[in-house]
DNA sequence: AGGAGTTTTTGACCGAGATCAAAGCGCAGC
DNA sequence: GCTGCGCTTTGATCTCGGTCAAAAACTCCT
């Protein structure tokens, strides 16, 4: 079982709309799950689903087309909620990116218990609307920017929500940060492939707007610049 | 004002989830309006927003790069609601594309009438899941798909889309519509330029699956064959 | 340290779709 | 009818990013 009064999330996470007592109850339904890398936690049309809050760690939404093309549609990280409540399978696959660690609750328990709590369902709801309008952002990058634009952008979108994770609370933005994916990943986030993914990190590179000490360790030299690249090229 | 008993998106609307009394609580709130085509609606970061459902018509939101590039991130149709409840401005641009009615609030009052019907709130939140689903099914197009593929699934959405919306309940798929949107709007739908909308329009006229006997109207020819296009080329 | 496997980078070439330009088509106004 | 305008199609060419291939860098064993 889960202990919800120590939860690092708790006042982060949707659970925020609770009061102490309701949150008992909700701590009974609830499960912690610890996932390693790379393991799935729900597969598209999963029979049986659950929804989850990410406690700790970085997991990936994907849609999969069925020659094994692969799109990411959602990077998700601390505090989160993931999965489809009410009436239809969640038509995505969720990945964990790096070892991580969830709350999980089957799906009929969680309807039932948020239907009685309307702060809850309201919170949910303005979730959703967010990422509505993160969803919409990414289709215009996928729509409409170059390759160069789409490194940039994601390097700023990644400086801004791994900071807000609370990694260091006094920095707004982080101008060092480790890539929570891989190169693979990255290019199918930005809707390219993997070459191009590394000749891009290249270029900005030796530029000198960003530094790359190790694989995945990114260090952001002229911010300004760096934004200027993701707007419009 | 409106007259919501006689509305004909009464029971489809988010409005479904309402009681009579209450209806007529919402009903003094809204407003009736008529957009011509092109006329927007909403500015992106308007500062005196409202929210909407939309009657008849069909309207795009968008995404404006400042060097003027667009992304159209979704097409709405009549009983889709419009605009950005609770907190934040509605990052989008809401224009007609085709002459349309919509019912109007004002944002604050639509927020506290929401938030005393957890029924209203929880058809939105629904809603909201169906949209996001849709954009990241759409975001998986801009990224991974094909120009014909891209063209394919916009038809096949379109058919499906177009007669739900009641012009023709007998049968579950239009094979013969009319495109609410010229060929430069399908372009900024998909991704694509003006030209190569039209050199895959040719194409697939040409290999018989469809037929456009004027401009804006699609005949689907051969339905199994444009859906496997659609999905893998 | 050495070797095998994995991930990333770099290079050479190619092609789908963009760009630039011109022609065709349909319609409103006269 | 003709004329002008906006939308769409077609053609010619170019380019960005994809593809294929190999080298380099890193990781994990033993």
């Amino acid at each position: 079982m889960s202990n919800c009064s120590t939860c690092v999330v708790r006042n982060r996470a949707i659970c925020a709309s609770l009061e102490t007592d309701e949150l008992q109850l909700l701590e009974k339904l609830g499960r912690n799950r610890t996932i390693k890398r790379g393991e799935t936690l729900l597969w598209e049309d999963d029979p049986a689903p659950v929804v989850a809050n990410i406690i700790d760690g970085v997991l990936k939404l994907s849609m999969n087309l069925q020659d094994g093309r692969e799109q990411i549609v959602s990077v998700m990280y601390a505090s989160d909620f993931i999965g489809r409540p009410f009436g239809k399978e969640s038509p995505y696959r969720v990945t964990a990116m790096t070892d991580a660690q969830v709350c999980v609750f089957t799906r009929s328990s969680f309807d039932s218990f948020a239907r009685e709590h309307p702060d809850l369902q309201n919170k949910l709801l303005q979730r959703t609307l967010d990422e509505l309008d993160r969803a919409r952002e990414w289709m215009t990058l996928l729509g409409k920017k170059s390759a160069t634009e789409r490194i940039a952008t994601l390097l700023i979108e990644l400086s801004d929500r791994l900071s807000v994770d609370g990694c260091s609370p006094e920095t707004l933005y982080l101008d060092r940060f480790e890539l929570p994916m891989d190169r693979q990943q990255i290019a199918d986030i930005l809707g390219l492939t993997i070459e191009t993914v590394s000749r891009q990190f290249t270029r900005i590179r030796k530029e000198g707007i960003i530094e790359l000490p190790e694989r995945r360790t990114v260090i952001i030299r002229d911010r300004p610049r760096l934004k200027a690249l993701a707007q419009v090229e």
